[in-house]
DNA sequence: TATGAATGAGTATTCATTCAT
DNA sequence: GATGAATGAATACTCATTCAT
């Protein structure tokens, strides 16, 4: 048996670990909790499904624990682009591309599953309470605001506004194959 | 003999059938095939398990059902609705508010699930498969096109645009719990 | 609604009851207790499966009685038969006779089911284990000692030849479907 | 990756099949499709219900390939016995000893479950159809040409001659527990 | 009586999880 | 670590039996 150092276990580890993740995102997101069986999830990382213990303790705490990132990446994405150059318009509009792309998508997918699951875990469900749509309304709120004052976005009830875009963004996401993801400009459209 | 006519018989049979179909669609509607279990329907419609395989051979042949069911009444409405009176945009808002309110959504989220789930019944796939967007976009043209002539809607490419609206009808409606559904005249915007 | 008399109706409750007794030979005979259904001796029966419980109390109770009655008409025919005119192998001959055409079958294939059944109730083991082959083989002793004697049939150990010739009737008549009974000659050849 | 080797594993994986074939044959000869459980057959092979899974997809599917391979070993059986060195009767006694064996029984128990079964899956049905009488008649029909011959054989119709001793034999075989197996020179009187 | 809707105990099957190798 | 055999709790489905009409 060839012997690696420490380092490289480690990072064998962490390869598979990241392997089952990126497999578990993309089948949960698909079929939701009770969906996904552990197979499903193995056989798209190509290992065992033994092997997935060696990793997780169960299927509920995976979940539970990409719920958990999710929500704190979205966050943590939403607080940045704050910080960005550019017009309030424009800023939406990188907020909504790097929504719209790809990657996205199995972020609202989870977010929805989890919602409207019977079993998903409790903790999960606390996130979820904890992490409802009000969070980022607040977070956008002088965002808007400010693009109401420059003509960016229309007049009107800038919480309800706000809601509505995220309502729709969201609503986008969560369809899945066998639709095509609508041009940005239609989008925005609602707003502006 | 039976003391009790055919007739009484038939709508009692009738009733019960509905009852069961009304709690399957609204649990289907949340949890999709593999998250809903038989209890969970025969609970919400107060009658034992057994009585289920009474009506119906199983679980997924209901489903299939209310797959069928759903893309049947779905082609039905709006073809009625190209028959109605009224300016295009006019038209397409009374199409967005029978969508939009409560009786709409199961009808999408279960298509939803459908085009989701890996274990629907093939009888099902074949008819999402032919329950396209496209039939929707080739039903909704005409109307589009007049409304594009008229200013109703915006100029641009008619099939693209139809079907953006209806992406994000989709969405919306997909969403459930948690979710406001948005004001149509947000909406509307996409498109005018 | 008419009225009839006592009488006519009593003799409407013995011809339900005995076309539901026939259906029930048929399809235990066939079938065995797991494999049939209420609902199949109704349909042959040509009544709702819920007048089956106006005329027995169980499944069981019905298999249980078609067994009694089957062991008691077999053993009164042997006895009969050995009260008949004629000469040993003419006896055996007209007993075949009684056992192979159509009627005979079902009591056997009946019996062979019990005999091999988990299920059955313990009233109709018990009646099994009081009917077993040894009966017929005690009660058909004489006769055979005298064919020997007069050389109607083979010599050897008589309970042997006796019991010998039971297990190939019965063997031949709990076949059913796919064979054809053999002509009793052949048979017959085993002992004379 | 694993410590032992391949091979082994196999093995391991074989003797656990066959271990529940061989209870499975056990049972369901004994008990028909209908009567039996799994539960049965895991306790005979002393093993969890579950593990029947691992290696069968349903009762069902068992059923019929143990049927299968009833009818295939059987015709082969009858093909290697004309190959044999002896005289006709010789070779049928051969042959009626290699089936009144203890052996041979569950093989036609298992038929004729499946003949008298509703509930059989249409392949084996189809299997049945294939195999019938019919088959091993044409395929002892020289044999018996020959024996009748030589004198081995009485005259006679040489189809029905084969097609009663063929009747004779598997019902014999059918009767299972309470009757004892007949002495073979009994049997072979019917022909010669 | 006669019917068929309704119930629930019993069985088949699935699949998350454990564990010997 | 890695594998897949093994277990058993959970769930789908069947069918004998009851009962209102």
């Amino acid at each position: 048996m060839p012997r690696y150092n420490e380092e490289h276990l480690e990072e064998l580890h962490d390869r598979r670990k990241n392997q089952l993740i990126h497999a578990a995102i993309k089948i949960f997101a698909r079929h939701g909790i009770k969906g996904t069986k552990i197979s499903m999830i193995t056989e798209e990382a190509e290992v065992s499904h033994g092997l997935f213990y060696h990793y997780f303790k169960s299927k509920e705490e995976l979940f539970t624990m990409l719920i958990q990132q999710a929500v704190q990446t979205s966050v943590a994405e939403v607080e940045n682009l704050l910080q960005a150059y550019g017009t309030p318009l424009e800023k939406i509009k990188l907020l909504s591309n790097s929504i719209l792309d790809e990657s996205g998508a199995p972020f609202f997918m989870l977010l929805h599953h989890a919602r409207n699951s019977e079993v998903i875990p409790d903790e999960a469900k606390q996130l979820l309470k904890d992490h409802s749509m009000e969070v980022y309304v607040k977070l956008l709120l002088p965002l808007f605001q400010e693009g109401q004052e420059t003509g960016d976005f229309i007049q009107g009830h800038t919480e309800e506004l706000i809601s509505t875009y995220l309502t729709v963004l969201s609503g986008v996401m969560v369809l899945g194959e066998g639709y095509t993801i609508p041009k940005i400009d239609y989008l925005l459209r609602v707003i502006s």
